[in-house]
DNA sequence: ATTAATCATCGCGTACTAGCGATGGAAGGG
DNA sequence: CCCTTCCATCGCTAGTACGCGATGATTAAT
């Protein structure tokens, strides 16, 4: 049967709830507060700080890269993250907006 | 073997991601929409508005509830949502404070 | 009492996500 | 070269999310 009808919905909506998806691991949240912090990490900084296995937070971070909220660069044997500034503001936009957008009702 | 290890992190990264989770579906994007502009919609008020199922809407809705974010209320034969105002501004509190970069998003 | 309307829930299939260990490639140091 | 470090990727398992039709509960109206 027909599957993930997400395509069909309008543009704002797919956008918020493409950068909501990346948020939406406690993992992930902590690889951006740890880039709030230090501006720039790599891979094994990531590892020594969530409870999880190098090849778990390698996929984290993989995510991270597909939503385009983070780069990633060679570093000689390391691989360093840091947050593209750019998307990151568009996240903003977007769900600080739908956040603002208060009910009527308050 | 050991599976989801959500529960190992901080408290304001669960609680962000939580926040996030219930967002990250373009279907329960849209629903929030429609109450932000009609304050309160029964359950058909979406199904005529998403390209979904009722049962399939039934369950987004359930998820928003399961979350806090949206209230039912019984009103004859029909459903009642609304959103819950505390709840939302905590979401707001916790995911707006993250984008805004603030350390301390308790 | 019957019927219609409105929804939640169940059952089911499929796709996606989360997690790990193992493997292998690239780079730097000896 | 060889070895170590660092990391992405593969292969796998298990759990979660998504979607639908069918069923059944509840209420209102006839």
């Amino acid at each position: 049967m027909a599957y993930s009808k997400k395509e069909l919905f309008k543009d704002p909506e797919v956008k918020i709830s493409r950068f909501a998806k990346a948020l939406s691991h406690p993992a992930r949240v902590a690889v951006l507060k740890l880039l709030f912090e230090r501006s720039e990490c790599i891979c094994g900084d990531f590892v020594d700080a969530l409870p999880l296995s190098q090849s778990t937070v390698s996929q984290h971070l993989n995510e991270l890269k597909l939503a385009g909220i983070v780069q990633a660069r060679v570093d000689g044997p390391r691989m360093s993250y840091t947050i593209d500034e750019q998307v990151w503001a568009l996240a903003k936009h977007h769900l600080g907006g739908f956040f603002n957008r208060l009910p009527n009702v308050a």
